[in-house]
DNA sequence: CTGTTAGCGCGTTCAT
DNA sequence: ATGAACGCGCTAACAG
């Protein structure tokens, strides 16, 4: 049978408060009767009840996420996951706040996360952007003692305990040789459609793209990058404008958001002169793009996963507890119109 | 405050027993008071607390897994995320038996599927073959109320609970696109090499692969599917005759196992001749074979994954908890050289 | 049929 | 510095 404090207790012939004191690290055990513990611990084998830890404690975890007030598909599926994380926050025995920022905005960013702090919660998640401010918060954040994650976009400096998100030069590479193939040695323009290269995920794929296509389709002339910040009326008109320039555009890699503006434009391509297109994120926009074959494949992050990982490393963090990497790996999900969920 | 079983009691008027016999579905109470109970419960919007359930049962929920002794990389894996789940079942509260059965066996399999019974587990999960022994003692798992998961293949019939498992059709359909859109236009043979076309994973991959071939890719010129009985020797000559055989080969699909073998015959082949290669499963060969480029993608199945998934179904169901379908659903990951993990 | 009571494994006063 | 005792939310004898 899995040994309990009593057991310890036992073993180490003290009373249960001492064995307490000594599992959570609490003050007030001679330096002696600690290692009793520690020993009768040990040899035993002995891993605490997690849920009856909990149960006693009439534990919580207030958690606290913030997230751009982007109005996209992929930011409400976020959205949409924070709310079911919510439904199931008593059984989780979480207590998800949910903080809005405007999007791309540093300062905004740094000063939600310093009022975050105000709250003491157990843990805060945020979507970073890529900016000394907001370094500098998170560095406060941290030095409070609060768990901090980032969520689909890291920040540089390590000035966090975990990255909830994909690796993004992966999915870049991976654009390139889906990309590259897909055109069959075919010479022509290809463009990269970016939301801003102020964020850290959107540089990280367009480095990695245009590294990746330059080094193994030099066939391909790549353009210069255009920026289209995630809406779809602006990206409607860049790429618009893209096709009256440019006759001979023969692939396209959407790295942001704001595809419902990319399809409109793509529908007034002629059929046999459409671009091969990679995008990413799997919306109704993107979905319907598949199917209709618009889009030639989808690059995509579950939200959904994102944010339950993020819940777990953070009540883990907050406890203490390691985290096992491997688990916590968000994946690159390539989907093509045959492997739609 | 989350109400609790006191509130429910106090509401309703009756005793904590009464109460816990009603949320536990147990005989011996009125059909009033059950009335009474169960509306205080909605009014108060009562949830019962699992973990404090669990601790008052000091429940395990024993679980048998069901498993072909074949000797190939991935059934290696789904052992090791078997040994994996072993390691944390004390956390989880599980105690799982694992039990071996040859492979492609479907009397060894129905016999090991009553024996199973006998144990009384919370739950059992299995690896099917599709044959009617097997259904029929499948079919008398679920009479004895004991919940019943397939992993990785399924079985006709519906005699399950659920599968854990991807969508093989899709994963095939998949195989295709990649495999039509990485030839460019050319055109050529394109052979299949399948395990046993007796497992209906197997079969259900083959069909679709097909398929879709013949409709989307008609350049192709499909040849006669290959069983290399998940060999690597038998798939090693088998795919040396194969090119003894036929100068012009494009690609390959290869949909089941023993790929060492199909890596060595792509080695006698000149670089400039290689065929666009599909396979399954990633393993150390085939990981090694995408990054020298033998392989050009391979779609995988995450055993832990398929594991863990079983295991929260196996309990849920256990516990008459729904399951989240969404939640539960297996992914086809798709690995070019660029998104190895 | 219904209620009382004693834990499950752990954290936490309040004494000593 | 250490220990006794109670309670978290729920289940399970054991009585009535």
């Amino acid at each position: 049978m899995k040994p309990t404090v009593h057991d310890i207790a036992a073993h180490a012939g003290v009373s249960l408060a001492t064995v307490d004191r000594v599992l959570n690290r609490r003050p007030g055990v001679s330096i002696s009767t600690r290692e009793k513990v520690d020993r009768a611990v040990s040899e035993l084998g002995f891993v605490r009840d997690v849920g009856a830890a909990n149960l006693a404690k009439g534990r919580v975890y207030p958690l606290t996420f913030i997230i751009p007030s982007n109005d996209n598909s992929f930011m409400r599926g976020l959205r949409h996951a924070l709310d079911e994380a919510k439904a199931s926050s008593v059984l989780e025995r979480t207590a998800i706040r949910l903080v809005d920022v405007p999007a791309f905005d540093a300062v905004a960013l740094a000063r939600a996360l310093d009022e975050a702090v105000a709250d003491a919660p157990a843990g805060i998640a945020f979507v970073a952007v890529d900016a000394p401010d907001v370094l500098a918060a998170a560095e406060r954040v941290v030095a409070q003692g609060i768990p901090l994650v980032t969520l689909v976009s890291d920040l540089s400096g390590a000035a966090r305990d975990h990255y909830a998100g994909i690796d993004n030069a992966a999915a870049g590479r991976t654009a390139a040789s889906l990309l590259g193939r897909f055109l069959g040695g075919q010479a022509g323009k290809v463009a990269v459609l970016a939301g801003s290269m102020l964020v850290r995920d959107h540089r990280e794929r367009c480095d990695a793209f245009s590294d990746a296509m330059v080094r193994n389709f030099p066939k391909a002339q790549l353009l210069p990058v255009l920026e289209g910040r995630d809406d779809p009326g602006t990206v409607e008109q860049i790429i618009g404008a893209l096709f009256a320039d440019h006759a001979d555009i023969v692939g396209i890699y959407s790295l942001g958001a704001g595809n419902r503006g990319l399809v409109r434009a793509l529908e007034g391509v002629a059929e046999d002169k459409r671009p091969v297109v990679i995008a990413h994120e799997l919306t109704e926009t993107t979905r319907a793009a598949l199917q209709s074959g618009l889009i030639d494949a989808v690059l995509n992050q579950d939200a959904g996963h994102e944010v339950r990982s993020a819940i777990r490393v953070l009540k883990a963090k907050a406890d203490g507890l390691p985290v096992i990497a491997a688990q916590e790996r968000i994946r690159i999900d390539i989907f093509l119109k045959d492997n739609l969920p």
